[in-house]
DNA sequence: GGAGTGATGACA
DNA sequence: GTCATCACTCCA
């Protein structure tokens, strides 16, 4: 998947990435490959809900980048969160994957995938070790599914009730 | 339903 | 320097 899928508009993204693969590798080998089923939007400077929305911090600038960097951020103390960063650069989005077809949870996941705050910054490509494939995974209009974010209560019913977690369903 | 967990950001 | 908060998961 080029870098340039990810500088586009974050809602266009999100759809897209719904059946792609993300795919981890160590050294020459791919050890791991599962179709994306869900993911969530974090848009733009003023969304309450995002880390973006206080400004730039330290943890936060690379939500600020040119799309197609990931995003770890360690939450709850545990649990490494994977974005990766969409849209032009000073403009700060990114999207949360929260689950593939096999692994529910964006917690899990970062576990299963080994993926850790080494990984904040670098570029989805074959180099950094893990990235996104298109697998030609045709999907259905009706097969997209909009819910509320999760979490994001503290951010304002505005924000809350935004319908910006994508599921993807059987068929 | 409730606790664990520690980096982060706000404030002083 | 302190303190509250949190894009979650597990076990009950």
């Amino acid at each position: 998947m080029k870098l340039e899928f990810f500088q586009r508009s974050t809602k266009v993204v999100a759809e897209d990435l719904l059946g792609k693969f993300l795919v981890r590798s160590s050294g020459n080998k791919k050890i791991l490959a599962e179709m994306i089923t869900e993911v969530e939007i974090y848009d733009g400077p003023n969304d309450k809900a995002s880390h973006a929305s206080r400004g730039k911090t330290k943890r936060t600038a690379p939500m600020f980048e040119i799309g197609g960097i990931f995003y770890v951020y360690l939450c709850y103390g545990m649990y490494q969160m994977l974005n990766i960063v969409t849209n032009e650069k000073n403009y700060p989005a990114a999207i949360l994957i929260r689950a593939t077809a096999e692994t529910n949870g964006p917690g899990r996941l970062t576990k299963k995938f080994k993926i850790n705050k080494e990984l904040n910054s670098k570029s989805a490509c074959r180099d950094t070790g893990l990235w996104f494939e298109d697998r030609g995974v045709l999907l259905k209009n009706n097969q997209i599914k909009y819910l509320p974010r999760t979490g994001v209560g503290y951010a304002g019913s505005f924000w809350a009730n935004k319908k910006w977690k994508l599921l993807l369903t059987e068929k």
